[in-house]
DNA sequence: AAAGAAGGTTAAACTAGTTTAATCTAAGTC
DNA sequence: GACTTAGATTAAACTAGTTTAACCTTCTTT
């Protein structure tokens, strides 16, 4: 059964039975990336949430002036999409592209409408990890103008120690809304200070 | 019955059967402050989620060094809350403070995890609110990196007209990320453009 | 009507972060 | 082993937004 990482994963918010286990696999699919690859592309409708079963992803959108922003990072037990596309299956406003060969297990809007009345604590489950999300998206913005540049790079270098080493810096630079030459001077900064 | 507006916005994306109505109201309660007062103090546990019946108020938080910041505004039919602080009961890193005398319908934690058992519709509910919330939010991070101050400001207005009439100025400046006096500077251009 | 509060404006000096442009490094690939 | 390509660094000139400080406006209170 190659839904256990996703099985593993929820059982830590809400009890599955087995029957349950088995509804869910029958309305997921796996699928597997190569680096480089788009999981959604900016126009495009996401037509998948994706659970990140093995590899590294990028969320990202270009604006009108040509420049990247960093949205998000998804690795290992992490989910991906372009929720606000996802939900209103409305054009997408961002990218989600593989930084590394990747694997996920997917849930298509229609199954996962079809999944939410067959198992009413899939609810209960997304409920639980959208209030994750938004206390964190929420905590990111009051950092976003309450900290410098540099507290946010030591912030981000503490909570996410494990995506610092797995991407390139002039993502983690968009990530934190600076430029890559700042972020360089930071750097050099950081190795002065000590 | 109190609880009617309450219904009315729930209703708009769940069904709900007259008994769950019912249990409903036994899980909340009413309660009115006065302009300036505290539904929330950083600090204490916030010990409600309140839905807006009547009335403004402001979500702040005061760093290290007293700048105060703007998390979020509520009007009729906003919720509001530090519900990172609700969710975990631990103290709240938010201020919620009202900016005019206020109605609200509140759910205790105890109340809520009781109603989420009692009518499971509720999960529901608030999955779909929290969608719409997560989404919102990474929004403005996209534009609170991707935007100027000028830029963010017409946004902000062509959003939320309604509040900009019932807030003062610089408490929008502190919500848009920048000080009272470059908002009074960027009023000043836009009027001077026209 | 005088006296505070609370909010808003103006302007000069300043700084955190950007822009531009050149150089450097390392890894793949022909 | 030379040649792209992708990423990282450095430094000088610049700018969006801050800081400081003084002043103005309007409403409330007495």
């Amino acid at each position: 059964m190659d839904i256990v990482p996703l099985i593993d994963y929820m059982q830590k918010f809400v009890e599955l039975e087995p029957q349950e286990v088995e509804i869910i696999q029958k309305h997921t699919s796996l699928r597997n990336y190569l680096k480089g690859q788009f999981v959604v592309q900016q126009g495009d409708v996401c037509r998948h949430e994706s659970f990140v079963v093995e590899g590294c992803l990028r969320t990202f959108y270009v604006d009108e002036k040509g420049q990247e922003h960093t949205v998000m990072f998804a690795i290992e037990n992490w989910w991906t999409a372009d929720l606000g596309s996802f939900l209103t299956q409305t054009p997408a406003h961002y990218n989600v592209q593989c930084l590394e060969n990747t694997k996920v297990i997917q849930f298509s809007h229609t199954n996962l409408e079809n999944l939410y009345l067959q198992v009413p604590k899939m609810e209960r489950f997304f409920r639980i990890i959208l209030q994750r999300a938004y206390v964190a998206s929420e905590r990111r913005l009051v950092r976003s103008y309450s900290l410098t540049a540099k507290e946010r790079y030591l912030k981000f270098r503490q909570d996410y120690p494990l995506i610092e080493q797995r991407v390139p810096q002039y993502m983690i630079a968009s990530y934190l809304g600076i430029t890559k030459e700042f972020l360089s001077k930071i750097r050099n900064q950081l190795i002065l200070e000590q």
